[in-house]
DNA sequence: TCTGGGGTCCTAGGACCC
DNA sequence: TCTGGGGTCCTAGGACCC
């Protein structure tokens, strides 16, 4: 079998890179994104990097935001999945076969093919010129070494153009002793620190580390990620996208909030949003988790987190029942006295729809439920998210999320005054 | 004043069973 | 004093990813 040549192709600072598709004057000027709420720097241009640290707090850094002329905007995840879409349309019409693995990143299968660098070219290019966004391409014999070989490309992108390829023993040994150990996939922070005790501070010490002893002192995780440095697969290319097995919709208020009414129209928008992620993918829950929490920064604050776990009658994907579950549930945990920050819905044990359920008698979701559901997602597909929804949803809350740098919905706006492609 | 949101997988430990 | 051994299932929590 020829040798495996695995592809990670991804995208410079994704959101900052959208951003500035739309405003060519920003061309040089350092841009960060914010998170929900503004709250935190999510993603900054090359520009930027330099003055400002990931995940820090946007309140901490306007001093320096003011003194580089940093551009500062609210997260606008309706253009970067948009913007996604179209970036792996690309990549995947000039590979044979594609694993989207996150927003801004796509693994591609380029075994086989002669000469995978100078293709791996082509798909930089072309991603630059139909949606104008820089990437960078890491290429190697497992997905851990393409994932290697893109920090590397993205370390040196001077002498690479943005592309490396780890074809040669060479090669390969000359990036691992060069790289960090916490450079590689799947090493955080703490497992840097442990494996620091035992002398393995950069990618060649791990990939030279008895496979057994990983295995014992850490895990079977950190023992595969050992295995792929040495070239070994251990992760397959995965283009069929599994259903997750859990779905979450939590997103802290835009101010604190007191009071249960509030908070049980926030559990209602976040329980819709995940019942329609739930259909989207086909599934049906069994159980709702909700929680709720006061801020957890501020040692001014009272400090109070809890959940509960809701069990439905049947496996179901209605709207309605998740927000009648979750509304309970929240009346179980609610305690007056606290500002609460922040609500989260967790669908959870998730099954296939159709797929036997192990209990012969068991309760199934009501026809009409699927009728009902059925329309609802077929208005909102049409008209756009939030046109038809439950009564406990409000269209304009007063704790929705603080987004005040926003940048307009370029390309998925409706009312938009043009659509990218519609020339 | 002000610190994201969405996931995955693995492990340890408790409850329970024979 | 000493206090089985083996198995399953479930949950909570850790660590990691983007």
């Amino acid at each position: 079998m020829a040798d495996r040549a695995i592809a990670l192709i991804d995208c410079n600072s994704f959101y900052a890179s959208c951003e500035r598709v739309f405003r060519p004057d920003l061309r040089r000027v350092p841009i960060v994104v914010l998170s929900n709420n503004d709250g935190c720097v999510i993603a900054r241009s090359a520009e930027a990097k330099p003055h400002v640290r990931m995940g820090e707090p946007y309140h901490k850094i306007r001093d320096v935001v003011r003194r580089h002329g940093i551009v500062a905007f609210s997260s606008n995840y309706a253009l970067y999945g948009d913007m996604s879409q179209r970036v792996m349309t690309v990549i995947e019409s000039m590979v044979p076969a594609l694993e989207v693995y996150s927003i801004d990143e796509a693994f591609a299968d380029l075994t086989g093919i002669s000469g995978p660098e100078q293709l791996a070219r082509q798909i930089r290019a072309q991603v630059l010129k139909q949606t104008g966004i820089p990437t960078g391409i890491g290429i190697g014999p497992t997905k851990t070494l393409a994932k290697l070989a893109n920090a590397a490309a993205k370390r040196w992108q001077q002498h690479t153009g943005g592309v490396v390829h780890l074809d040669t023993p060479e090669r390969r040994d000359w990036v691992l002793r060069k790289m960090p150990v916490d450079e590689v996939w799947g090493v955080g922070r703490r497992m840097k620190e442990h494996l620091a005790v035992a002398g393995i501070k950069t990618a060649w010490d791990l990939a030279q580390a008895d496979a057994w002893t990983l295995r014992k002192r850490h895990s079977v995780v950190l023992e595969k990620t050992a295995r792929e440095l040495r070239g070994v697969p251990c992760l397959d290319l995965e283009d069929e996208p599994q259903p997750k097995q859990e779905i979450c919709s939590s997103r802290a208020f835009g101010e604190r909030l007191h009071a249960i009414e509030p908070i049980r129209e926030a559990v209602a928008t976040y329980a819709a949003r995940a019942a329609e992620k739930l259909r989207a993918q086909g599934s049906l829950c069994k159980q709702v988790r909700v929680s709720i929490r006061t801020g957890m920064f501020n040692p001014n604050e009272a400090k109070f987190a809890k959940g509960i776990v809701c069990e439905l009658p049947f496996p179901s994907d209605d709207t309605r029942l998740i927000i009648k579950a979750a509304s309970q549930g929240l009346d179980a945990i609610y305690r007056t006295g606290y500002a609460y920050a922040k609500a989260e819905i967790l669908l959870m044990d998730l099954r296939q729809r159709g797929e036997f359920s192990g209990d012969l008698f068991a309760q199934e979701q009501p026809e009409s439920s699927e009728r009902v559901m059925g329309v609802l997602d077929q208005i909102n597909a049409r008209w756009g998210r939030g046109t038809l929804r439950p009564a406990r949803v409000p269209v304009t809350p007063g704790w929705g999320m603080r987004r005040e740098l926003l940048s307009p919905r370029y390309t998925t706006d409706w009312n938009g005054l043009w659509k990218v492609g519609c020339k």
